[in-house]
DNA sequence: ATCATACTACGAACGTTTTCGTTGTCAAGA
DNA sequence: TCTTGACAACGAAAACGTTCGTAGTATGAT
């Protein structure tokens, strides 16, 4: 029996993802604190999100303080992969150019970024073997 | 009074648009041939699937002809910039350095597609003024 | 012991997405 | 003219995603 990878966040996991992803493992009111200030959003409905994440898989429960502890079950850089590859088929044909021009079209990329990027391209060229 | 923007397509309307991208005007039997062999689906699906975008805008139809041609409204670069600019923001805190390393670790890119992504940041480059 | 507070659990409503069956229409061939 | 096949329209069910209210429970302060 294969433990199944959990499925694409939704919208609304995905906003909280981001949030453990920065803050490491946090309580359902240290979630909701940040959330809540780019969008108003009910208490409970943060806790129902990160139970039904929880059951998907999607995040860690630690419940041995009365304040649940959760944190995202996968890295970031996992989770960020598959919605990276996932759009990366559905929307672009598995074309790593059109998704880059895409991207850049929507958010002018500045100077550093372009190096960056250029960087990134040398070093995983270098992987490749 | 603004034109609105169609909103973001849902993943089942991403994939006709995929197929009117590559194809041009199509029908939805046209369409429906190429979907259902991805996916076993019913022709009916399509056909609803289709109205529901024209409904929203994302595709204009043309009734002239008993078998309703339909076409994308948008370009297929002006979707992908709002799919690409969309997943850049929610999933990536803008950063197009970590959305090119999730698409390439997702998809291994050949030496050609590298290439094309160092040429692409060249114009890009030279495009900023 | 009681009370207020800070939690979790849960149910339900509502909207959206996906799916398909049924019905009605038109046009071409018998 | 009648039938058949190919099509659009529509309704509705089922699944999913989002939102929040209410109820229950544990903890620490009075």
């Amino acid at each position: 029996m294969t433990a199944k990878t959990p499925p694409r966040p939704t919208d609304a996991e995905l906003e909280i993802l981001t949030v453990l992803w920065s803050r490491g493992p946090s309580t359902v009111r240290e979630v909701h604190e940040i959330v809540s200030r780019r969008k108003e959003t009910q208490y409970t409905t943060v806790l129902k999100f990160m139970q039904i994440m929880a059951d998907k898989g999607l995040v860690r429960r630690d419940e041995k303080n009365r304040a649940h502890v959760y944190e995202a079950s996968r890295p970031r850089e996992w989770t960020q992969r598959q919605l990276a590859g996932d759009l990366l088929e559905r929307g672009f044909a598995g074309s790593a150019k059109s998704l880059l021009v895409g991207a850049l079209s929507a958010r002018k990329a500045s100077a550093k970024e372009l190096v960056e990027l250029r960087k990134f391209l040398d070093d995983y060229e270098k992987g490749i073997r």
